[in-house]
RNA sequence: GCGGGAGUAGCUCAAUUUGGUUAGAGCGCUUCCCUGUCACGGAAGAGGUUGCGGGUUCAAGUCCCGUCUCUCGCGCCA
């Protein structure tokens, strides 16, 4: 018989169908055993009534067994009925299972609270709890969003290499990997410079690359590998397009989540972010006045960092807000000076619910400078020859963003470690597995 | 890389302060009972080289040293 999803078996009442899925709970009463089954579009009770012929089946199952499972779609009695939840008002009397697959017993309840590394040690299992599988959807919303907003802007959407040859920012650890004839390549930190190569070919792109970083990080916020979220656009009259792009890119992305997935806030204890009609900006100098802090440190601490999201939500009523004019030290060499403020970029990072999630700017477009900045940096022109032939050969005044989509999902969902907010997450010590650093792993 | 906290049953934790007999609990697991449960309930049972190595002591989960790992903060960053 036709599959039925569990969803929609509340249009199916009195009729025989079946369903396929997972078991969610198994409640054994003796006589009558009662299941949650769950499938991608929901969860909904069976039960199994004595003389059922499902009966010695519905014995030996267990939780997670995958099954198929042909029963009736029965209104629930009235003092049964399950007011206010997902096909409460209804079950599935069973006629028969069928064990698609068997599961052994689990290592612990699906829903218990697990320390960080449990749970990320047995992720193929614990992300089906109802959290895990939510972090997710939520996070391909999230990604739905920033396409939708950019492409209705007119940006193309292109794919960044991982493999390159060279470091193009010159500073973030990089992963090196052997390549052919003893030669040596690395993993990108950044699709940064493949993006300024686009927008001299197709003027607003975006792309969505895994990045790498090899920074010996053990933070809550920090990851080997992580997906950016990039932007870059031409022809913009200075950093502040680039901004409003991004302000709008943001407002799509939450208005995705808040759209397709409402309930998740309440599930995750937090509540839809804040976003007036304009995002706070300030200068890094102003904030750190606003903080009572040195305006002499050329960038804010942590602390710092969440001292002005809360600011900036007293006194703006706004989750986000734009620190902008970093110090020329403090960015990399493609970053654009400020003629109005010497010493001081037009760019900025994005900070929400206490971390920094973005960093953008304007860029240098002209060529002469560009090669002039490389050097003020330390950097051989000669090794970036091929990124400069976008600029040798005209490129419009352009800017753009870097945005750390698990950090995002992270301050979204209220995660405390943005490794919840990533499906396999690679840190000092761990690909999936444990790696051994030890002769004698542990 | 630096600093704080932690590592005891499959999971989550007690027992460590003040060293002292067979290291406990809840959940899970096994067996049995249960006709309306929805974290079902009830009874019984199994399950531990206290991360690893060394030291002090009549005696170490407990004190000391080393080491590995986890976790939080900092550096740095998205």
């Amino acid at each position: 018989m036709e599959r039925t999803l569990i969803g929609e078996l509340g249009a199916h009442k009195g009729e025989t169908v079946t369903i396929k899925g997972w078991v969610d709970v198994r409640r054994d009463q003796g006589k009558l055993v009662f299941f949650d089954f769950r499938d991608r579009s929901g969860v909904v009770q069976g039960v199994v009534l004595p003389g059922s012929p499902a009966m010695e089946a519905a014995k030996e199952i267990r939780n997670e067994f995958v099954v198929e499972v042909e029963g009736k779609v029965n209104t629930r009695p009235e003092k049964n009925a399950q007011a206010g939840k997902v096909n409460g008002d209804i079950e599935l009397e069973v006629l028969g299972i069928t064990v698609l697959s068997p599961a052994d017993s689990l290592p612990f309840e699906v829903d218990a609270e697990l320390n960080l590394d449990t749970y990320l040690n047995n992720l193929p299992l614990t992300l089906r709890t109802e959290k895990g599988r939510s972090i997710f959807r939520v996070q391909a919303a999230i990604i739905e969003g920033y396409r939708k907003a950019l492409r209705t802007l007119g940006f193309t959407e292109f794919q960044a290499p991982a493999l390159v040859g060279g470091d193009a920012e010159g500073g973030a650890g990089t992963f090196t990997v052997d390549y052919y004839y003893d030669q040596k390549a690395f993993l990108a930190t950044s699709p940064q410079l493949y993006k300024q190569i686009m927008v001299g070919v197709l003027e607003r792109v975006f792309t969505t690359p895994k990045v790498f970083r090899g920074e010996k990080s053990a933070t809550t916020r920090h990851l080997s590998e992580y997906s950016s979220l990039d932007f870059e656009m031409g022809f913009i009259k200075d950093h502040t397009d680039v901004m409003t792009t991004l302000e709008a890119a943001v407002r799509g992305m939450v208005a995705q989540v808040t759209e397709t997935h409402p309930q998740v806030y309440a599930l995750f204890g937090t509540e839809a972010p804040l976003i007036p009609e304009k995002i706070p900006v300030v200068k890094l100098r102003e904030a750190q006045q606003i903080l009572g802090v040195s305006t002499d440190e050329p960038d804010l601490e942590p602390e710092h960092e969440r001292a002005l999201c809360e600011w900036a939500k007293k006194e703006h009523g706004s989750d986000f807000v734009f620190v902008t004019h970093y110090p020329v030290s403090k960015r990399p060499f493609y970053t654009y000076e400020d003629e109005q403020d010497p010493g001081f970029t037009k760019s900025f990072d994005l900070l929400f619910r206490g971390i920094e999630i973005t960093s953008g700017g304007q860029r240098v477009h002209n060529y002469e400078v560009l090669v002039e900045k490389m050097r003020a940096k330390g950097l051989d022109p000669e090794k970036f020859a091929f990124y400069l032939q976008a600029f040798k050969y005209g490129m419009p005044p352009h800017g753009g963003i870097g945005m750390g989509l698990e950090r995002f999902t992270a301050r979204l969902l209220n995660l405390p470690n943005v490794k919840e907010a990533t499906l396999f997450p690679r840190d000092l010590n761990r690909i999936d597995v444990l790696l051994s650093t030890d002769e004698t792993p542990n």
